[in-house]
DNA sequence: AAGAAAATTGTAATCGTTTACATTTTTCTT
DNA sequence: AAGAAAAATGTAAACGATTACAATTTTCTT
C-alpha cells in the first residue's frame, strides 16, 4: 500500500512491454491505440494507482489548467454562491480554482493578480474591488493574452469582457418601486468607490426621479463602504437632516439592514415614516424585522457562466470577443419593509 | 512588451554569458553564488520580465507548493474569516490554496478528497461535511504520508492532527448561562450528524444539567441540520411540546434565528417566555431581535493556526506529530435574548 | 500471395528547473 | 611565489509527461 515513489508511464511501459508513447496515448485516451492495448493499459494503471503528474504535463503543454480568482470577500452568500457555480463548471471540465481575497484593498488585489500571473493560470475571473483605482495591474494578462472576465464588480471598458446584471435598471426598479409607494425623498445609500456596479445603480435611480418628475435632491446620497457601520451612520444623517426622506433605496443590504437597526432604536416606524429596499437577497434580508425588500440576481448562474464562457474561449471557441458584455436578469422582491399601501 | 516565449534561465544565461546553474542559484537567493554576480542576474531577470515555471520546479523539486482546503460551505462569516487567515500565512509562505466546497455531502466531500489528492496538494485542511460517515478517502493521504489537518469539524482519532474548541466547556458554558438564568426545561438543537463537534457540546449540555442536578429529559434534545428551515420547525415541535421548555440551546446561530423567528410569530416573548443561545457568532445574530447570545471563537485565528501548523510541518518541523490536538479559546457573549435577571 | 493502405507502436526531442559532482578561479598561508 | 583552501562557476543528469516523425504490423485489394 505505502508505494515510496509514484508510479509513473514508465512503470507502465516496463510492465506491459510497451512504449511509454503509446502509454501516454491509451491515458488520454487517443483513438489512434488499439482497443484490447488501451485496456491493459487502462487497467494496470488503474491497478497500480497511477495518477498523471500535471507538472510534468503542463510544463510539456503549457497550460496549467487553474483558473484564477479574485473577489472582493468570500464571505457573503452570494459571493459563496457564484464560487459553488464556478467549481462545478471547472471542475467538470477539468479545471481547478485558485481563490484569492481582495479584502476590498487596491493593494491586496494587485498583489492577488500577481500571485495568478506567477502561477501561470490559464484565465482569470475577477470581482473588483471598492478601492480599486484602475486595471493597470490586469494589462499583464491582456499582453500574454490570458483571457480575462469580469464578473459583478465590473468596469464596462474595451479589453475586458463582463458579466453583469443591468445595474441601472435594477436601480430604477428599486426607486420606482418606492416612488409608486408614495415616496418622494428617498435617500440612496451608495459606495464611495468608482466601480460602474455602483454608478450605474445610482443612474437608475436619478432615471426614476427623472421619470416621475421628481426634483431630485443631491444630498440625498450618501456614500460610505457600505458596511452596516456605515448603514448605522447614514441613519444618524437621514434622522439629522432637516428635511426628513421618506423611503432609502441603499446599494446593499448589509447597509440597509445597518441602517434599519438604527432608525427603528431611534423610533422611526418601517416602512410607515420610512420605506426600505437593499439590494442582494442575502439572508440577513429575511431576518431583519421587517423583512426586506430586496433585488434578487442569480448568483449561480454568474459563477456557472463566467467559468462556461472562460473555459469555452480556453478550448478554441472565439466565444468571448463576440460578447463583451452578458447581462443577467434580476427580480425585485417586494417584502414588508417597503409596502405603505 | 508583447514577448511571446517566455523568459528563461537559459536567456539570462546566454545573456550575461553564465551557466544555468549559476542563475538558477542566483533566483533563489543561495549563498554560494557571488553577490555581483547575483544582483547582475537578479537585476536582468527583473528587466526581462522572468517568472519562475512552477511546473519545471515542482517537478523537479516534487513539492506543489499547494495546500488544499476542503470545507462543508464557504458561505459562513466565520468560515470566510478562517480561510483569510489561512490566505494570509500561506501565501506568506509561498504556498497556494486550493479551496473545495463540499457542500455538506459525503458523495462531494470523497471527490475533493480524490481531486487535491491527484493535484498533489503537499498538505490538507479540513473542516469535515455533517455527511461525513467515515475517514476512509483520508487514508490515501496518510498512505503518501502527506499531512493533514482537521480543524473546527473534527473527528477524534489517532491519525490526523486537530484544531478546534473545547466544544464541551462551550456547551456547558451556554447551558449553565440558562441555568443561571432561570432555565430549567433548556431544548438543545443540534446536528443529525456523528460529528464530534456536537456530541461534545451536546455532551457540555449534559453535563451543565448534571452539574446543576437538573432531571434531564431526552426529548429535549432535537435533531436537524442547523438551517433556519430546521430551526422553524424545531419551533413548530417546541410549540407543540406538553410541558413548555424555557430556554433554547442551539448549536449553531442560523437554527437559533430561525427559531427565534418562528415563535416570535407564535406571540412567545424572548427572554421572557423562552431565552435563547446560539453559536458562532455570526453577523445574523446582532440583527434578530433581541440580538442573539451566542458563542464566540477565533476564525481568522484559527485559519493561521492550522495553515501555520501545517506550513511548518511540510518545513521539516515535527510539530505536527507532538502536538495531536489544538485548542482554541472562546467565549459566551451574553446579550439580550437570554438576560432575564 | 504480393503490394498498397491502414492501423498500431516506437524513438527521441522537448518543456524549464534543480543539484550532485567536477572544474575553475580567487584568496590565503608561509 | 608556490601550494592549499575557499569561493565561485559549470556540466550534465534528472523530474514525467507529450508528440512529430519513423518504423513496424495488420488488413485489404486484386
Amino acid at each position: 500500500m505505502n508505494k515510496e515513489r509514484e508510479v509513473t508511464i514508465y512503470d507502465i511501459a516496463d510492465n506491459l512491454n510497451l512504449s511509454i508513447a503509446t502509454v501516454s496515448r491509451a491515458l488520454k485516451n487517443d483513438p489512434v491505440v488499439n482497443k484490447k492495448t488501451k485496456k491493459k493499459i487502462t487497467d494496470l494503471a488503474e491497478k497500480l494507482g497511477y495518477r498523471t503528474n500535471h507538472f510534468a504535463k503542463n510544463l510539456r503543454t503549457q497550460k496549467t489548467n487553474t483558473i484564477g480568482v479574485i473577489i472582493p470577500r468570500l464571505n457573503s452568500y452570494f459571493m459563496s454562491t457564484v464560487i459553488a457555480g464556478m467549481e462545478a463548471v471547472a471542475n467538470k471540465a477539468g479545471y481547478n480554482l485558485i481563490i484569492s481575497q481582495s479584502a476590498e484593498t487596491f493593494e491586496k488585489e494587485i498583489e492577488s493578480a500577481g500571485t495568478m500571473f506567477n502561477n501561470r493560470v490559464d484565465g482569470l475571473l475577477v470581482s473588483l474591488a471598492y478601492e480599486t483605482k484602475n486595471l493597470d495591474h490586469f494589462n499583464q494578462f491582456l499582453n500574454k493574452k490570458i483571457p480575462l472576465i469580469f464578473f459583478d464588480r465590473a468596469e464596462d471598458q474595451e479589453s475586458f469582457a463582463n458579466i453583469v446584471l443591468d445595474n441601472a435598471k435594477a436601480g430604477f426598479d428599486a426607486t420606482e418601486h418606492l416612488i409608486k409607494q408614495g415616496c418622494r425623498r428617498i435617500v440612496h445609500l451608495t459606495a464611495n468607490s468608482v466601480r460602474d456596479t455602483y454608478s450605474e445603480r445610482l443612474r437608475g435611480y436619478q432615471n426614476a426621479y427623472k421619470q416621475y418628475g421628481i426634483p431630485f435632491d443631491e444630498h440625498l446620497i450618501l456614500r460610505g463602504n457600505l458596511s452596516m457601520e456605515f448603514g448605522r451612520e447614514a441613519a444618524n444623517k437621514i434622522m439629522a437632516m432637516p428635511q426628513r426622506p421618506d423611503g432609502i433605496f441603499a446599494a446593499n443590504d448589509n447597509s440597509a439592514v445597518g441602517c434599519m437597526i438604527h432608525l427603528k432604536s431611534e423610533g422611526v416606524r418601517i416602512p410607515e415614516d420610512i420605506a426600505i429596499v437593499g439590494f442582494n437577497n442575502d439572508p440577513i434580508s429575511i431576518v431583519i424585522e421587517p423583512n426586506l425588500t430586496t433585488i434578487n440576481y442569480p448568483g449561480y448562474e454568474m459563477g456557472e457562466l463566467a467559468a462556461g464562457h472562460l473555459i469555452s474561449h480556453l478550448s478554441g471557441s472565439q466565444l468571448l470577443q463576440k460578447t463583451k458584455s452578458i447581462l443577467l436578469h434580476h427580480e425585485l422582491l417586494i417584502r414588508k419593509s417597503s409596502i405603505r399601501i
